[in-house]
RNA sequence: UGUCAUGUGGCCGAGUGGCGAGGCAAGGGUCAGCAAAACCCUUAACGAUGGUUCAAAUCCAUCUAUGACAGCCA
């Protein structure tokens, strides 16, 4: 069986062929650095994770290119052309690159809780001006922009006009007909520099007041929105690649506006396979400051925002995300955290008991259905993962073992009931699956407030112990405690103190 | 208003026309000093109305509701 994932430029499911086996290129739209990434950040970057480790495991090169926006791009455009991250950094009274840094960290921070992998180049915006204006350069020799007033636009109607004719009309992605949208898109202000209001910024004439500025052909500016994941993606996988993946809302009009840029730089299509996750919306309402319900990720792992009733683990909402498929839109809830929430603890707890068991394959099977199944349910795993990433059927099916797991640790059923050798290709497969494929790893459910609770206790047994005059008590407790690197030590004054060594 | 989606049990969510995924919740049971966990069993859904079909949650039409995009957004 082949991997098929949803190509959202032809809108059907596609067998993954790579251009050139077994190397992949994979471009993802990473965020915007001007503020701390929240929960819609998570699905995207957990989704390509999930798809980039799948790609591995089945044994390609992949070359995962995933930029950081530092730029900042227009608010609104054409209307107040003020740079997003600019302004933040003078409400903070922080210099931009300084915010750039910190909301880095922050973001970087926040993957690696989430236990995704880094992706191989992290390009920045800032890092990339010259082959931004390089590009911008090329697109006007061939006449599909034009200046305007230090600021460069890319004509739109010219570019339909000459490549509908090549059968790839602006609107290929995204299914739209630029007349619909010269009838529909609003009239906004100030438009005047632009030959129709249908074309996007290339470079952006800096007002006075801008801090972040580069110097061009065109005088004192900055890149578009559009320009750096063209530029970057072109840079580090070349004309053409495999996948380019985001938010569905970046289909347009963001992607749209790459495949034109790149295809008058490069003469054909950036990506062949476009990959777009759903978002997540809460309490069946999109995110949004309007909305008053964006979740930032650190109020979302220690249950800060008034939203939530409790704070939650990033494995649960890692798993929580993996629990639908990436192309439906996932609805977040309190009471949809906590079902994965006690859900994913039922199945970590099965599978960790199993993966500390030792089978001999020698054994034979009593039960040949139950030994079958098992089978047939491990078996089922890649055709999920390969059906356009089904993580919800492959989580459904490792709830199918549980039961059995645990009813052969409850002695429900005996050892022999399944061949040692299943329960083998049973632990393989699972640790496969969740830890490597899912990128699911154990979470330590104790906290430092429960350890010391613990730690306490037992001090409290040791006292009970030594007024008893029981010393084989209280020296295995402070033996042991030792042993595991947690020293207690009895006070002048009665008291009894411990440290973590 | 245009374009595109979506509407599955109390909640979240899979579903390739043909014996009703899975998780959480709920009810009953096993086990058990109590509790928890675990295991077993049970309940329950396909927005509405038509149509195609031997057979529709699944295909078609209309309606309705919600959402997304059209200005920034994952």
């Amino acid at each position: 069986m082949a991997l098929k994932i949803y190509n959202s430029l032809t809108r059907q499911k596609e067998v993954f062929e790579p251009i050139n086996a077994p190397y992949v290129g994979m471009y993802v739209c990473g965020p915007t650095v001007s503020g701390e990434s929240h929960l819609g950040h998570a699905r995207p970057f957990i989704t390509f994770d999930v798809l980039y480790r799948y790609l591995l495991h089945l044994g390609y090169k992949v070359r995962y290119v995933r930029n950081i926006t530092d730029a900042g791009h227009f608010e609104e455009e054409g209307k107040v052309a003020e740079d997003k991250i600019t302004s933040k950094a003078i409400l903070e009274k922080l210099e931009p690159m300084e915010l750039v840094q910190k909301y880095t960290h922050l973001y970087h921070w926040a993957m690696d809780q989430f236990n995704n992998l880094p992706p191989s180049i992290e390009p920045t915006a800032t890092g990339h001006i010259i082959e931004q204006i390089e590009m911008i350069k090329k697109i006007m020799t061939d006449g599909f922009a034009y200046e305007a007033n230090g600021s460069v636009y890319f004509d739109v109607i010219k570019y339909n006009e000459v490549y509908s004719k090549k059968n790839q009309p602006y609107g290929i992605l995204s299914g739209r007909n630029l007349e619909d949208q010269l009838d529909t898109t609003r009239e906004l202000d100030n438009q005047d520099e632009k030959k129709n209001k249908v074309d996007f910024a290339l470079w952006k004439k800096a007002p006075v007041e801008h801090i972040m500025r580069w110097q061009s052909p065109w005088g004192e500016g900055f890149p578009g929105w559009h320009i750096e994941c063209s530029a970057m993606a072109t840079k580090y996988l070349g004309k053409k690649f495999d996948i380019h993946g985001g938010g569905m809302d970046l289909q347009f009009p963001h992607h749209e506006c790459e495949i034109a840029q790149s295809t008058v730089c490069n003469h054909e299509l950036p990506a062949r396979y476009w990959v777009h996750n759903n978002m997540i919306t809460i309490n069946g309402r999109k995110m949004g400051k309007s909305y008053n319900n964006v979740v930032k990720l650190s109020e979302l792992f220690d249950g800060s925002h008034p939203i939530l009733t409790q704070a939650y683990s990033p494995m649960t909402v890692r798993f929580f995300i993996l629990q639908s498929q990436y192309r439906g839109t996932l609805d977040f809830s309190n009471e949809a955290l906590q079902a994965s929430e006690k859900a994913l603890r039922r199945l970590m707890d099965a599978y960790e008991w199993l993966k500390a068991q030792s089978f001999t394959s020698e054994k034979k099977s009593t039960d040949a259905s139950l030994d079958q199944q098992l089978k047939t349910w491990v078996n089922e795993l890649p055709e999920f993962m390969e059906d356009d990433l089904n993580t919800a059927k492959v989580v459904a099916n490792l709830f199918e073992m549980v039961p059995v797991i645990n009813s052969l640790k409850d002695k429900h059923i005996t050892a022999e009931a399944v061949s040692g050798a299943t329960w083998q290709l049973v632990q393989a497969q699972l640790t496969l699956f969740i830890e490597q494929v899912l990128g699911i790893k154990v979470e330590s459910g104790v906290n430092k407030k429960q350890l010391n609770g613990v730690i306490h206790l037992l001090i409290d047994i040791r006292k009970e112990a030594k007024a008893k005059k029981d010393f084989a008590t209280s020296d295995k407790i402070r033996n042991q405690l030792l042993e595991m690197g947690i020293q207690i030590k009895d006070e002048k004054d009665g008291e009894v103190s411990f440290t973590f060594s």
